[in-house]
DNA sequence: CTGAGACATTGACATCCGTCGATGAAGGAG
DNA sequence: CTCCTTCATCGACGGATGTCAATGTCTCAG
């Protein structure tokens, strides 16, 4: 009955929402990690062309659709990966990345509003 | 038929979806602008404060929930209602804040990754 | 009109962040 | 083994960000 325990030590497993009644101060730095990932107009970018691809996408082909240096675009795919949104996957000499959809099925949750009832 | 023109020149308003086929970078720049101002804990826990109130809250109650100064705050504060996310209403002497609670159901589908299907 | 209280704005400062060029590590072709 | 390709890391730099003390603005009480 476990379920995915190896993404719980990043950011976006957690996901506390943002109208739960109790949240400590460290939900809330956990949070804004999350967010702050996603705080970056080429990380968004990034994440939305990871979305529409059809699978997993290497650093060269998303370096050419942007107009940033190879290694500008690696530092945005850690941070991505650090926060639990995207996952890296070795092919040879390839570094191929994809969306973690379970992250983001999780963070969509995150703006539920309903209160806990306690 | 026109509805809610006041806010859709703030950030919260449009909410381009992370897996929409299509986005622009203007679009890529608003959505990373709201994430950007959630990308604080400190703002974090206003929102969460603001969310679990009843109604609005004034800025002496929220700087007196954290231990930040009071010009602090009224910074945040700022950020969160650029972002759209926040509201401000003036009661003579005090600034009541309240949470955009529209803003906040559509940024809950900024994470919906079905395609758009052309 | 004067004074006090609530909040916003300003100026200054330390830190963080995004960016690039240069370099390093690892895999594959020959 | 040698070289090339792919990607990550490092060092450095400019700009953005969070913070506070000081000051400004506005409202109300007297």
């Amino acid at each position: 009955m476990i379920k995915e325990l190896d993404v719980l030590e990043s950011p976006a497993a957690c996901c506390t929402p943002l109208g739960a009644t109790s949240m400590s101060e460290d939900d809330a730095e956990t949070t804004a990690e999350v967010f702050k990932a996603l705080g970056d107009p080429n990380r968004v970018r990034i994440v939305n062309q990871l979305a529409n691809a059809p699978g997993p996408v290497c650093v060269c082909d998303l370096t050419a659709g942007m107009e940033l240096s190879q290694p500008t675009v690696s530092f945005h795919l850690k941070k991505l990966v650090s926060a639990g949104l995207l996952e890296r996957e070795q092919r040879g000499v390839w570094a191929f990345y994809s969306i973690n959809r379970e992250a983001l099925k999780r963070l969509a949750t995150i703006f539920t509003m309903e209160e806990a009832t306690v």
